[in-house]
RNA sequence: GCGCCCGUAGCUCAGCUGGAUUAGAGCACAUGCCUUCUAAGCAUGGGGUCGCAGGUUCGAGUCCUGCCGGGCGCGCCA
C-alpha cells in the first residue's frame, strides 16, 4: 500500500472525468503527475502538481485549473482539505485515520510492509563482483558486492524477478599469469627452486604475481599431483594447473562472498562462452550486419606508448553507436580480446531472456562503459537497457588515519580482514552510506563506536531501544496480547502527538522509497531513509524524557500505551524491513 | 588531447529522477535535558553568492553550453 500512488491514481481519475465531461481536452499526457510528501507538512500531507503539469497542454492558467480540481478533490476517501498554493500547487490534508490505517497496515503484513510492484515481474540481471580469480577479495570488491546484492535485494522488494550474476575471467591472460605464478611457487614448495629464486624471477618480471597467498593453492597442487608438473615445458602444464587455479580461487572467492551474505544464482565462466563458441557466434552476428571492417587505428592520446606500432585488425563500428572509437576484437595473436567476449557474454544475457541489466563495476572501468553499450545496440533486434554502477574507491581509515595499501607490501586489506574486524551487517551497512559514484571512507575504528554519527548503530540502536520497550511492557502486562495481530486491535486513533503522526508519516513513505531507490538503482537512498525514521524515533524517545505523558508506557493508561507500542513495534517492523533489503539483521539489544 | 564521474555550511555528506517566500542533516563550536522505557540519546543557536558565467523553463542545487578545479580511464590488460 503506497498512499502516494493511491492519491496519484484517484487524481488522475479526476482529471480523466473532466476530459470525459468535455471540460479538459482529450489526450493529455499524465505521466508527469506526481503525488508526493510535501517539503513541509505544515502545508498539507500531500502535494500534488498536477495543475503545473497540465496546465500548458490544458490551455489553462495553473490556478485555474487547480480550481477545477478542488472540488472533485474534497469528495475524496480520506481527504479533510485541500489548499492551493504558491504557483498551483494542491495541498491535501489527510484523516488521521489515515495514519492509523497505514500503521495497522505495517502490523498485519509485517516486513513485507514495503514489497512494491513497479518491478511488474519483468526479468532483470544484476552482475556483480566478478573478480578476476587471481587473488582474494580486497575493500573494493566489497563494496561492488554490497552494492550489486542489496540493489538485486531492493530490485526484488519492487517487484522484479532478479538474477543475481558473477562473471567468471577465466579465460584471458591474466588467470594464465596466475598459474604461471602458482607453477613457479610449486616449484619452490617442491623444493626446487628457493624463495630468492622466486623474488629475483619476480624481479625479473618472468611472474607478475608474487602474493604469498598462492604459496598454500601451490602446497594444494603438490599434494595432490606430487611432482607431475615439475618437468616439461608449459604447453604441458599451464592448463591443467590454470584450471586447477581457478577452481581454487573461486572457492575462496565464493567463500568470502558467503562470509559477507552474498550468493549468486548464476556464475558464468569466459572460458565456457569461447569453448561453446559463443564469441564466434557473436561476432559473426556483427560481420554479417557489417559492423565489422579492417581498420588501423590512430594511437592513443596523452600517454606516450612506447611500443605502439600500427597495424590493421579487424574492428567493430563501435561509433556508429556512440562509442569514440572502434574497438578491435582480436589481438594480434588471433585470439580474442576481452571485449570480444564481453561482447558474447551480454548477447548471452540478452538472449537468456533479459531486457534490463545492471552492471556493478569499480570506477576504473568508466571508460569501458560506452563500448559495451554501443555492444549492446549494435544487437538491434533485442537490445536491452544496461545500466552500469561504478563504485567509486573506497579508503581505508583507523581514527582518521588513512591505512596504507601496497599489494607488493603485502599489506592491503582484504575483504574478509573487514569482515573479521568489524563483522558483516556493519561492512554492508556502511558501503550503502554512500551513493555509488561518491568515494567513500571507510574508518573500522569509527564505524563500530557507538555514537550517533554512525549510522549502523544510530539504526540498530533505534531498533533496540524499542525491542527494549516490548520488554517492559511484558514485566509490567504480562498478561495482554503484545504480538502484531493484538496491537493491531489498539486504539490507534489515540496516537495524536505531531511528532506520533509525523513518524507515521514517514512510515508511510517507506513504499515510496523503495519503488524509487529501485527505479533509480540507488540503494543508499534506504540508508538514509533508515536514518531519518531512526532520528525521528529517538526524538519521540527523548520527548517522553521531558514531557511524562509522551513515554511510551503509562503504568495508568493502558489503551495509550498500547496503541503507543503499536507505534513502537510499527517502527521496528519498518526497520527490519529496510535493513532486509540491504541483507543487515536488526538487533535486539545494544551490548 | 579526448571521454566518464564529481564540485552544496569550517569538515563529511543528503537533496525524493525541475517545483512552493527561511537549500537540509551529522561532525565541530555554544547552551540546556537523566530519582522515570538504554543520556550509546535528545533539544536550541550561529554558520552556505549550491565551483564560475551564460542559456532553457511559469519555476534550476537539479536540465543544456562554455570555462575553472579534483578523481578515474584512454590499442593487441581484465
Amino acid at each position: 500500500m503506497n498512499i502516494f500512488n493511491l492519491y496519484k491514481d484517484h487524481i488522475t481519475g479526476i482529471v480523466n472525468n473532466l476530459v470525459a465531461a468535455g471540460t479538459l481536452p482529450k489526450g493529455l499526457d499524465l505521466s508527469k503527475v506526481a503525488a508526493e510528501p510535501p517539503r513541509d507538512f505544515a502545508h498539507g500531507d500531500l502535494a500534488t502538481n498536477v495543475a503545473l503539469v497540465l496546465s500548458k497542454p490544458a490551455g489553462k492558467n495553473p490556478r485555474d485549473l487547480a480550481n477545477l480540481l478542488l472540488d472533485p478533490l474534497k469528495k475524496l476517501p480520506g481527504v479533510t482539505e485541500v489548499s492551493i498554493a504558491g504557483p498551483g500547487f494542491i495541498n491535501l490534508r489527510l484523516a488521521a485515520s489515515t495514519w492509523a490505517d497505514t500503521l495497522r497496515h505495517v502490523l498485519t503484513i509485517g516486513t513485507r510492509f514495503g514489497d512494491a510492484d513497479v518491478g511488474q515481474g519483468a526479468p532483470i540481471n544484476v552482475e556483480y563482483v566478478s573478480a578476476n580469480p587471481t587473488g582474494p577479495m580486497h575493500v573494493g570488491h566489497a563494496r561492488g558486492a554490497v552494492v550489486g546484492d542489496a540493489l538485486a535485494g531492493l530490485l526484488a522488494k519492487a517487484g522484479f524477478k532478479v538474477t543475481k550474476e558473477y562473471y567468471i575471467n577465466d579465460a584471458g591472460g591474466q588467470v594464465n599469469s596466475a598459474a604461471r605464478a602458482v607453477r613457479m611457487r610449486y616449484m619452490q614448495v617442491l623444493g626446487r627452486i628457493t624463495e630468492e629464486d622466486f623474488q629475483a624471477a619476480l624481479a625479473r618480471k618472468e611472474v607478475e604475481y608474487g602474493g604469498s597467498y598462492l604459496i598454500p593453492i601451490a602446497e594444494t597442487l603438490a599434494k595432490r599431483d606430487g611432482d607431475k608438473w615439475a618437468s616439461g615445458d608449459e604447453s604441458a602444464w599451464l592448463e591443467p594447473i590454470k584450471t586447477f587455479v581457478v577452481a581454487e580461487m573461486m572457492a575462496m572467492i565464493k567463500d568470502d562472498l558467503a562470509a559477507l551474505g552474498v550468493q549468486h544464482d548464476v556464475f558464468t565462466s569466459e572460458k565456457a562462452l569461447l569453448s561453446a563458441g559463443k564469441v564466434d557466434a557473436a561476432v559473426k552476428t556483427l560481420e554479417d550486419a557489417g559492423l565489422m571492417y579492417t581498420g588501423v587505428l590512430e594511437p592513443p592520446k596523452g600517454k606516450t606508448p612506447d611500443d605502439w606500432e600500427a597495424r590493421p585488425q579487424r574492428l567493430f563500428k563501435a561509433t556508429e553507436f556512440g562509442d569514440e572509437i572502434d574497438r578491435p576484437l582480436q589481438k594480434s595473436d588471433g585470439s580474442w580480446t576481452y571485449f570480444a567476449g564481453d561482447i558474447a557474454y551480454h548477447k548471452d544475457k540478452m538472449d537468456r531472456g533479459f531486457a534490463q541489466l545492471v552492471n556493478v563495476w569499480g570506477a576504473d572501468h568508466s571508460g569501458y562503459v560506452k563500448r559495451v553499450k554501443a555492444a549492446i545496440k549494435a544487437f538491434r533486434s533485442n537490445a536491452a537497457e544496461l545500466d552500469v554502477l561504478l563504485c567509486q574507491m573506497v579508503r581505508v581509515l583507523n581514527n582518521g588515519e588513512p591505512v596504507k595499501m601496497s599489494k607488493r607490501s603485502g599489506t592491503f586489506i582484504t575483504m574478509r580482514d573487514l569482515i573479521d574486524e568489524v563483522g558483516k551487517d556493519v561492512v554492508r551497512f556502511i558501503m550503502l552510506t554512500r551513493k555509488n559514484d561518491a568515494p567513500l571512507d571507510f574508518d573500522y575504528a569509527k564505524v563500530t563506536e557507538k555514537t550517533r554519527d554512525n549510522p549502523v548503530f544510530y539504526v540498530q540502536y533505534a531498533h533496540a531501544r524499542g525491542r527494549s520497550v516490548f520488554r517492559h511492557a511484558k514485566e509490567l502486562w504480562p498478561d495482554i496480547d503484545l504480538s502484531d495481530v493484538g496491537l493491531a486491535q489498539a486504539k490507534l486513533d489515540l496516537l495524536a502527538d505531531p511528532d506520533e503522526i509525523g513518524v507515521l508519516r514517514t512510515m508511510a513513505a517507506w513504499p515510496r522509497i523503495v519503488e524509487q531507490a529501485a527505479l533509480t538503482h540507488e540503494p543508499h537512498r534506504v540508508a538514509f531513509y533508515l536514518g531519518d525514521l531512526a532520528a525521528q524515533f529517538h526524538a519521540l524517545w527523548n520527548k517522553g524524557n521531558d514531557a511524562a505523558e509522551l513515554r511510551f508506557l503509562l503504568a495508568d493508561n493502558q489503551p495509550v500505551s498500547l496503541a503507543r507500542l503499536a507505534l513502537v513495534r510499527g517502527v521496528g517492523l519498518v526497520i527490519a524491513s529496510g535493513l532486509g533489503v540491504f541483507g543487515v539483521e536488526p538487533v535486539e539489544e545494544m551490548r
